[in-house]
DNA sequence: GCTGATATGTTTTCGACAGCAACAATTCAC
DNA sequence: GTGAATTGTTGCTGTCGAAAACATATCAGC
């Protein structure tokens, strides 16, 4: 667990008597969600909170539609046995990523399990009025195929470049060639649920944190390589490093060489220009492949030139993993993308790289893993984001 | 205020009914301390609580010893005049900092009031036991003038080097020679009176943020320049970095010239290397000064290889700064020690720099300012770990 | 100076909720 | 089949903050 922190500087502000019901309605739900089904006495222990208190907040969540109760199959145990709390399908979160290429849209239930998933391919990168026509005749046919209990309550917006968070509006993405365009707002009313935007970097490594890699830890860099460039994010003390506007984490242009050339972002030496497919696939000689191709070639190669790119490409994103170790002091390092593909086709040689360049021993406190979620990566981030308000205040979102 | 986050992954433990009155007991003590007197009134507005609750509140606290009511003098508005609240000094806490030369102590109130200040010379780098021995000393003399009613609640450590928070052992401090040295535990036994330990640059920030240029900010980036090198320390939505094991905050030691000179750390181009002390005084021709000398020999050179190395630091750690605020996204800077100096010589340089070295427009919503706190810094940094247990739950610490 | 408006302290009542204790239910071990 | 262990169920209790009603103190306008 975390190291017991020094005082923060702000107390939140003062704790009225039922926020206690609604703090202790959010717990129970969002250890299911993010522990899978439990008995009712597993969630007693894990709360410390009374039987009779956990029977009713139970009952409150079923009334609610969200869990329901099952008998133990096989108990192995003595005593009187405990049912189990299932979460129900019937709360769905629609998650959306525009990207380069496509804007990919999902149907996703509490759990991360994601129900349907669908790629709207375009000829171009999507424009914001675009994509928000793709959400709104896509959410209409989801909405279509809904049981009558079923329900949408929310939309997750993923998307590639920054995202103030506050108001979804999407600052800057120069990918997409978007540059101050509200987005979340146009498309809640467009659809008429409430929607979020942030960061995919940020809600890639959410969720990694809650269902990959990175469960149960909570100081994680995260490390997100794709065509084009490193995105980043970092868990500090559980929570998603966001900055005073929600634009941290640009860990794709920190310096790594002073002697580099220069970033579209207009820096010399940035980890992105370094470290890039597009290097790498100048070397292979090949062209843009997909994933699982990509980490095949790597990891087969013979050649001495690739072996000797994919290693000063280790190199450098291990003198970058250094200095991150040396400033956030992670227990994790989360790599994603094809930096993932990278790290398996030499793990020793980034993890000796990253010994070296940590200040002291802290180095070799650190563990470095692939990425686990691969396409279902963002579909589950976005809809982390989208039913963000439901589990903070299950009886307040859904009840009146 | 800061941007509305991304759902944390993991939610707290169920809260059982009276841990709303620890917080609230808390939340106003705590307000009190940071943001001083204030009418009842004021606390109830601040914290959104019945005035009821907020005159129940305060009358607990005043029952311990914390605070005291006054009539006010001038009211100057309408309705009835609403007492003001007042911190007693009743509750102190013993501030210890173990330098390369000495070891200060001091005795510091709520509020942040430094009561007294001791400096023990030492003729080399302190010891753990020597340091020990000295405080145990030094809180009996200081007990010994304390009134009956006052009361020393806990000693607060602020070292400089890797500080295991949890359980007070310095990992390493390379300036003062201890290596996995338990220091917290042999301070409380000594003296009786619970210890903490933490690091020095993060206690600095802490009480910048509190009581200095960082008041009601909630993502800054503190760097503090000392002979022995440059600490940092980032205050993230409020809270203080800490990382894995405590361990995070490590800026100095992170890249910032590829070309550059080894570091005693081991690895190449390290920002403490590029800018320091020494290679200022090695320009000015001067030995080592204290602080105010120092600001002078810097603000009035006309020397211009002065001016040029001081321009060269500066640049170097725009570079740096530029990657923090990449990483980070802080809204303000805050440079202590030699940096202050060095920052004060020539500021649009190193806003400049800054702001050439940040990823887009990043770089112009940072403001960069110079630490306030000076000697009273780590007195009231530490303190503020001394008295966080109290400040976490007053009736808990105080009561029974 | 009076009067009304305004703001706040004080006291009492009330409702919500978590804890607790006693009892019931269910399983395992022998 | 009996006892031990575990957990659900039910009703009661204590605590705490909110709300309402009343009391108090100041200011503004006349």
């Amino acid at each position: 667990m975390s190291v017991e922190s020094v005082p923060a500087p702000l107390s939140r502000v003062g704790n009225s008597n039922d926020q206690a019901r609604r703090h202790n309605l959010s717990t129970i739900l969002t250890l299911l969600h993010h522990g899978g089904s439990q008995t009712r006495a597993g969630l007693t222990r894990a709360t410390g909170l009374n039987r009779s208190t956990i029977a009713a907040l139970v009952a409150e969540l079923a009334e609610l539609g969200l869990v329901y109760e099952t008998q133990q199959t096989d108990p192995g145990t003595v005593g009187r046995p405990s049912p189990f709390v299932h979460l129900t399908d019937r709360m769905l979160a629609v998650a959306v990523n525009p990207d380069l290429d496509a804007v990919t849209i999902g149907l996703v239930g509490l759990g991360g399990r994601v129900h349907s998933r669908v790629r709207h391919e375009t000829p171009a990168a999507p424009g914001v009025s675009e994509t928000i026509d793709i959400v709104r005749r896509e959410v209409d046919a989801l909405r279509a195929g809904l049981d009558d209990d079923q329900r949408i309550v929310g939309v997750g917006l993923a998307v590639p470049g920054l995202v103030r968070t506050s108001d979804g509006v999407v600052t800057l993405a120069p990918h997409l060639l978007w540059n101050d365009e509200p987005l979340a707002e146009p498309v809640a009313a467009q659809v008429g649920i409430p929607a979020l935007a942030a960061n995919d970097a940020q809600l890639g490594l959410l969720a990694e944190s809650l269902f990959g890699a990175g469960r149960g830890v909570d100081d994680i860099v995260y490390l997100n390589g794709s065509t084009s460039g490193i995105g980043g994010s970092v868990l500090v003390a559980g929570r998603t490093l966001q900055g005073a506007r929600g634009y941290a984490g640009e860990l794709g242009h920190t310096l790594v060489n002073s002697n580099g050339v220069t970033c579209f972002c207009g820096k010399t030496g940035c980890l992105e220009t370094e470290v890039s497919v597009g290097r790498l696939l100048d070397v292979l000689g090949a062209d843009p492949v997909d994933g699982d191709e990509f980490d095949r070639m790597l990891g087969e190669t013979v050649d001495d030139a690739v072996r000797a790119e994919i290693d000063r490409q280790l190199d450098v994103l291990g003198t970058a993993l250094g200095n991150f170790v040396a400033i956030f002091n992670p227990s994790s390092i989360i790599l994603g993308g094809f930096l993932g593909s990278l790290f398996a086709a030499n793990p020793t040689r980034l993890q000796d790289g990253i010994r070296r360049a940590s200040f002291g021993t802290l180095g070799e406190q650190v563990t470095v893993e692939r990425a686990q979620l691969r396409t279902r990566l963002l579909m589950v981030g976005a809809a982390e984001l989208a039913f963000g308000p439901m589990l903070a205040d299950p009886a307040g979102v859904l009840g009146p």
